[in-house]
DNA sequence: GCCGTTATTGCAACTCATTGCAGCAAGACC
DNA sequence: GGTCTTGCTGCAATGAGTTGCAATAACGGC
């Protein structure tokens, strides 16, 4: 029930740096290519954890390559959106948000009020879920979910 | 459970005639004021029902007259909004959808698959919006609520 | 190490939306 | 109808993201 940070730099844990070391592999598995754009995203990704906005991405890329191109950075995250690597939600006004490794499928909760947010956790969850998929055989995406309203604070 | 259609102009009941005939006045018990600008938006919204982009509202304003300027159709669906008039989600790609007159408050399901869209009743967002209440004491805004995921079909 | 295939990049143009600000004009008051 | 106040508009710049296309460069094969 903890709100949701900033996007922190934090160590990697061994099985991150596996995750982080496996992506080259992963893509040309599939014949993609492993390239210096790719490495330099993915080297900024490994120091995130939790949630980033895309433009938040490109920036920290310029910051250790100024020669960094937005659509490279973005057609790369829909790359690694593909591996199962990063994962996107939008906020309350629509924009990209990124899930960096999470832990375990979540969405997002924002209140209009004061702004905060709070992942909405898989069990919590499971009851939009359960729901949609009984009443019509619908699968949610809900680590694409994001609902906003008014926190217990702010009403 | 119908799917959602694309925009449809349609001709107005007499109820909402008297939703629209009465937005001159709601503006100006608020002192705002209005305009040709606001006047020719209204003119388009009554001409439509159902669910449509900012962006289309700025083009069918665009047809009406040439010289509209996009940020004031955004600013005055803005008002629009605090009236009640009409609300707002966001698409599955994070863009703005208007609901003008909603005949009830109603949330949004979108399938990846097929792009098709249906509209979660309140009956159906109760379950949400019930969790989150009992839960954390959040007020969901079920309007603003879009969900992502596969359809029955597309599974 | 060179070559060819083709995935990827850089770039420029474009879409959708938001914001600051100076000038304009609704509409209340007389 | 004239005047004043202040809410609105137009405009230009900005931010976030996407797309088409020609040139580039991974990387598998030799
Ligand atoms: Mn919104
Ligand atoms: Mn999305
Ligand atoms: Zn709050
Ligand atoms: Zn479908």
């Amino acid at each position: 029930m903890q709100p949701v940070g900033s996007p922190t730099p934090s160590e990697s844990r061994s099985d991150d740096l596996a995750a982080w070391g496996s992506v080259r592999d992963r893509l040309r598995e599939r014949g993609l290519r492993w390239t210096p754009q790719r490495r330099a995203l993915v080297a900024v990704l490994s120091q995130t954890r939790g949630h980033v906005t895309g433009a938040d991405l490109v920036e920290r890329c310029r910051e250790q390559d100024p020669s960094t191109i937005p659509s490279t950075v973005y057609r790369t995250l829909d790359v690694l959106e593909e591996l199962g690597i990063v994962r996107h939600g939008h906020g309350p006004d629509g924009r990209e948000e990124y899930h960096v490794l999470p832990d375990a499928e979540h969405g997002h909760l924002h209140c209009r009020g004061c702004g905060a947010a709070w992942e909405i956790t898989a069990d919590e969850g499971a009851s939009i879920v359960a729901t949609l998929e009984a009443a019509r055989g619908f699968a949610v995406d809900l680590s694409h979910v994001t609902i906003v309203g008014r926190c217990r604070a702010c009403r």
